[in-house]
DNA sequence: GCCCAGGTGAAGC
DNA sequence: GCTTCACATGGG
């Protein structure tokens, strides 16, 4: 598993939940508070409770996914090569539906690290007190349920703004069985789209995030700002292409896997090409 | 102070 | 069909 970047993956933006200390990474899977550390060969493994069973980490991390396999089907561009090269070892995670619903209808307008704060905020407010390491208390990701019976201001307590009431109603909404998320699982892309974003503070790019990294629609491509600001400056540079031209342009390019190019594309962006895309490669691909 | 942040929904043309 | 705007809050 020496092709698995730990940092890369816990830290990009897809889960919230994860902090570094020392080589370690600590966070909370489902009900397990869990530490996470890069071997010579691998990924040690411990939790704060005992188990005997592992399959959930492994579905968590997606550790038997053959990366190679997925690269090979990225366009063979100049931008994708950059990206893969500054990205190596950069993988999707595969979570939870509701929390990672709940957390991305908390990320609209925030940076990174203040969704790790809201998304801190509201575990340790609503959340299960669940065993951590060395005698800590951890938290549990709020259930619907426990999330449906709070009120507004309540949940604006937690620094989350305007966002407390689509939490709220979509909260209440999944509580309330009318919308299965486990249901999402087994139907078609579109059909699973369409439910997710009619639920309240839930658009395209939300939904897009929820069918890549918690059911793993593999050609879910989230458009946000830094994708925006990457079409443009990698596939574009010449001409000023309006979102949509550039949605309809990431449906068909990216191929089979479109997804994990966007995270690439997303990680690449935040790291390496971050200044404005001074010296980055071009190279229009009609 | 200013601008921006893994957006969405509603109102105005 | 668009384009524009309000929405809270904090970091750089």
């Amino acid at each position: 598993m020496s092709d698995y970047d730990l940092a890369a993956t816990l830290a990009s933006g897809q889960a919230f939940r994860w902090t570094q200390k020392g080589d370690s990474w600590h966070g909370v899977i489902g009900r397990r508070a869990v530490r996470l550390t890069p071997v010579t060969d691998g990924i040690r493994a411990e939790t704060a409770a005992p188990v005997t069973d592992w399959g959930w980490l492994k579905e968590y991390l997606q550790t038997d996914v053959i990366l190679q396999q997925i690269l090979e089907t990225f366009p063979d561009d100049e931008p994708m090569r950059m990206a893969t090269r500054a990205c190596r070892g950069l993988r999707l995670l595969r979570q939870d539906p509701w929390e990672c619903l709940a957390s991305f209808i908390l990320s609209s307008t925030k940076q990174i690290v203040q969704i790790r704060q809201i998304v801190a905020s509201v575990c340790e407010c609503y959340g299960e007190p669940i065993p951590g390491f060395e005698g800590e208390t951890a938290f549990a990701f709020p259930t619907p349920e426990r999330l449906a019976a709070e009120s507004e201001p309540g949940l604006r307590a937690c620094k989350m703004g305007f966002r407390a009431p689509y939490l709220l109603a979509t909260a209440r909404i999944v509580a309330s069985g009318k919308i299965q998320l486990n249901g999402l699982k087994s139907v078609p892309l579109e059909t699973a789209r369409a439910e997710l974003m009619s639920l309240p503070g839930v658009g395209r790019k939300i939904a897009d995030c929820v069918l890549l990294f918690a059911y793993g629609f593999p050609t879910a491509f989230p458009v946000d700002v830094w994708i925006l600001r990457a079409l443009r400056q990698l596939y574009f540079p010449r001409r000023r292409p309006r979102p949509s031209r550039l949605m309809r342009f990431s449906e068909t390019y990216f191929g089979p896997n479109a997804g994990y190019a966007q995270q690439y594309l997303f990680h690449y962006m935040r790291t390496v090409n971050s200044r404005g895309g001074a010296g980055a490669a071009r190279l229009n691909p009609a």
